[in-house]
DNA sequence: AGCACGCCGACT
DNA sequence: GTCGGCGTGCTC
């Protein structure tokens, strides 16, 4: 429902506008008012400074802090209804929540051409129809135009028009329908497209749903019980466990009852499989948000699922702001994912927004994941999720558990032990698939000089740059900086450069010479630039032929790859202890995704993980006893160390070119809020500023200072104020700054 | 964020 | 003599 109508004419609209100032601006109703009224949500034209920009009203009121007379006039009303009331609500939830401006919430969450203030319009389709013009006109006209005297001859045998489908169709192009419409010879007209009908119950699905597990069974009874409320869950269920068939069924429960199903995804999670078992599944559209949608078919999908004629909406991050007519349920798979996370501009996490609007519309919350965050575990394990468990496989294989492999004093080549290269011949030989997985894309971590210790270091960046073979240079991974290669080390003029350690590059390398029979396809970001160049690579792996699969993150999640039945961890120590302290957390939610990959079909799977700390205690629970008893081992020290979720964090982030600027600001930040926080007595602790872990990154420095609190009501008026304290800071303009509440990361 | 204004270096 | 660098300030 919409918000309470303001009175009929308001004298002042209170604005937001597209730009990073934290208020409104007043300005007066224009002549003529929209059809139901002036109203919060309303799409306006203003014109703003010297510029006309597209805002959103947002309060109606009789008076100003202004004299009236000073408010300009707005130019024009874009919308006769106000935007939908639920997706006004998650923006202000969410700029309120995330202490980012509403004006810039809004603009971000609306579709581009919603944004430009293109009408919202239903879908329409265009028609083309000759002209009198086009009827009378002599053939030589388009003499050196045959494609378009073709296309005007067909115009012609149709007296109502075509469609651009049908003109399309016949292998016409829209260059030359444009053409003779500049000549004056046909006309475009548009015209509303009908809504697709609704399927009529009881012919939800277009095939069989597949038979549950007593598992499966249960789960999805514990869910059926909680339709009509808040009701939020942690679908906590071990790879190959069957996690989607509940989410489909639950779906079909919630289409019965005429709701809609938004389901989020990871980035990478929605795969053209994916979205194909969607569509197979159900007789109705299942809309995917996808970064390949032109702006118009993004609008299309907008106002479908607006005006509730989308039943089902599939999308990644940013789809939690997609509008729903009568919202039903909300799916978040993998939600223990990074990508949810947005880590730029308006940082917010996608779940965790999904939690607040299912809260709002009453709904049910499913959480899914083999591998849970800490957060929402922490939430089920005290009660505040349900605790739905999938501990069962499809096939008849209990998960496979990591082996740990003592690299220490080992020779290594291409970054793999002979036992493991043993390993792999051997698998090979049996006609099975390998997958070696290695965090690092190119030939090597890095170049370094063996006569003086020199590295290849990026000079924008405190990074080492990257040596990549094909093409032969060095590339900074943290910018987009490039280097050919030097013939000689630049420090003591040794031609004595070496590759120091191994990238995917390296070791796909070794791998075709030691396996020449074998092919080696590698994946990752380099390999994979091409639009469905992974989907087709892993078409041909899933053909089941013997092969090596090299690769990065990319090949740990979700692809299903039945064939698979050797997993090969490059190092797993990267991840295992950086300075951040999710960093293990983040490992081990990697390491079993990765050991998920093997053996899902007929044959059991084996794990191999490479590690300089084979006797880490931590690495060996994980190991013995899976995610799960490592997860509640990292819960109590997670616990004892005062760190989410145990406690709240947030992040004031600065950089800028300049090093004394962002110390400057940051330092005075710092030195307010403390005071602040000492005179109000706010039960929250500051630490810093300190240099972000990387502190040079492209050329600018990087600075933080970190919030935490127990409670959640402080940190949120710590930041508040801090948040007013920077906008009317001077020096706070000459530097970049933004807020992160809940870091995912502290880099 | 944009977009102006404004005051100092290398070029048609 | 101008074109244009980005510092500073404002947007109802």
């Amino acid at each position: 429902m919409p918000d309470i109508p303001c009175p009929p004419a308001p004298r002042v609209l209170g604005i937001a506008m597209p730009s990073p100032l934290r208020r409104l601006f007043d300005y007066r109703p224009c002549q003529t008012a929209p059809a139901a009224g002036w109203q919060p949500g309303l799409r306006v034209r203003v014109s703003f400074g010297r510029r006309q920009v597209v805002g959103v009203v947002l309060e109606c009121r009789e008076h100003s802090t202004l004299p009236l007379a000073d408010l300009k006039p707005i130019e024009a009303c874009l919308d006769d209804a106000p935007l939908p009331a639920d997706w006004l609500w998650l923006c202000r939830f969410t700029a309120r929540y995330y202490q980012h401006p509403l004006g810039g919430t809004l603009h971000q969450a609306l579709p581009t051409l919603l944004r430009q203030g293109r009408p919202l319009q239903g879908r329409t389709r265009e028609r083309w129809r000759v002209t009198s013009q086009g009827l009378d006109a002599a053939p030589e006209r388009l003499a050196r135009a045959p494609r378009q005297a073709a296309l005007l001859g067909m115009l012609r045998q149709h007296p109502h028009g075509l469609v651009s489908q049908a003109v399309l169709a016949q292998s016409f192009t829209r260059d030359q329908l444009r053409a003779l419409a500049d000549k004056g010879l046909v006309e475009r007209s548009e015209e509303p497209l009908a809504a697709p009908p609704l399927t009529e119950p009881g012919r939800l699905l277009a095939e069989p749903a597949l038979p549950l597990n007593h598992e499966q069974a249960a789960t999805l009874a514990a869910l059926h019980e909680g339709l009509e409320a808040f009701h939020p869950c942690l679908l906590h269920g071990v790879t190959g466990s069957g996690k989607t068939e509940v989410y489909l069924q639950l779906i079909e429960a919630v289409v019965a009852r005429g709701r809609q199903a938004l389901v989020l995804v990871p980035e990478i999670g929605l795969t053209p499989q994916t979205l194909a078992r969607f569509r197979r599944r159900f007789r109705m559209p299942v809309v995917a948000l996808h970064s390949g949608l032109t702006d118009h078919e993004r609008l299309d999908a907008w106002t479908a699922a607006a005006s509730g004629r989308a039943p089902i909406v599939i999308g990644t991050r940013s789809a939690v702001f997609t509008p729903l007519a009568c919202p039903g349920v909300i799916i978040v798979d993998e939600e223990h994912d990074g990508s949810f996370k947005q880590q730029e501009g308006l940082r917010y996490h996608a779940r965790d927004l999904a939690v607040a609007r299912a809260h709002h519309h009453h709904i049910p919350l499913v959480l899914g994941s083999a591998t849970p965050s800490l957060e929402s575990l922490q939430r089920a394990l005290a009660g505040d999720y349900r605790h739905l468990r999938l501990t069962q496989r499809a096939s008849r294989h209990p998960p496979a558990r990591l082996e740990l492999i003592d690299l220490r004093g080992r020779r290594r080549q291409g970054g793999l032990i002979p036992p493991v290269l043993e390993a792999i011949g051997e698998t090979l030989a049996a006609g099975h698939q390998v997958l070696v997985f290695i965090n690092r894309r190119g030939f090597a971590p890095t170049l370094a000089c063996h006569a003086c210790g020199w590295l290849a270091e990026c000079d924008h960046c405190d990074a080492r740059m990257t040596l990549h073979r094909q093409p032969p240079l060095l590339a900074c991974h943290h910018c987009d900086r490039r280097r050919p290669l030097p013939d000689a080390c630049p420090e003591c003029g040794s031609a004595d450069l070496r590759p120091l350690g191994s990238g995917t590059e390296r070791t796909e390398e070794t791998l075709a010479e030691r396996f020449p029979e074998t092919p080696v396809y590698r994946i990752d970001r380099d390999s994979t630039r091409r639009r469905d160049a992974l989907e087709q690579l892993l078409g041909e792996v899933r053909r089941g032929a013997p092969c090596l699969l090299v690769g990065t993150q990319m090949l740990a999640k979700g692809h299903h790859l039945p064939h698979v039945t050797l997993v090969v961890v490059v190092n797993a120590d990267a991840g295992l202890y950086a300075s951040d302290f999710r960093a293990l957390e983040h490992s081990a939610q990697l390491l079993e995704q990765v050991a998920g990959r093997a053996g899902r079909a007929a044959h059991r799977g084996r794990v191999l993980v490479q590690t300089m700390h084979a006797d880490d205690p931590n690495l060996r629970l994980l190991a013995h006893q899976g995610y799960d008893a490592l997860a509640e081992q990292l819960l109590e020290e997670r616990r004892a160390a005062a760190l989410p979720p145990f406690r709240f964090l947030a992040l004031l982030r600065l950089e800028s070119p300049r090093d004394e600027a962002v110390q400057a600001l940051a330092g005075a930040a710092a030195r307010a809020l403390r005071d602040h926080l000492g005179e109000h007595r706010l039960d929250v602790d500051c630490l810093g500023p300190v240099p972000a872990p990387m502190e040079r990154r492209q050329n600018r420095y990087h600075l933080q200072v970190m919030l935490t609190a127990e409670k959640r009501s402080r940190l949120h008026a710590a930041v508040a104020w801090l948040a007013t304290w920077l906008e009317a800071e001077p020096a706070a303009r000459r530097v970049r700054w933004s807020l992160d509440i809940d870091p995912q990361t502290l880099a």
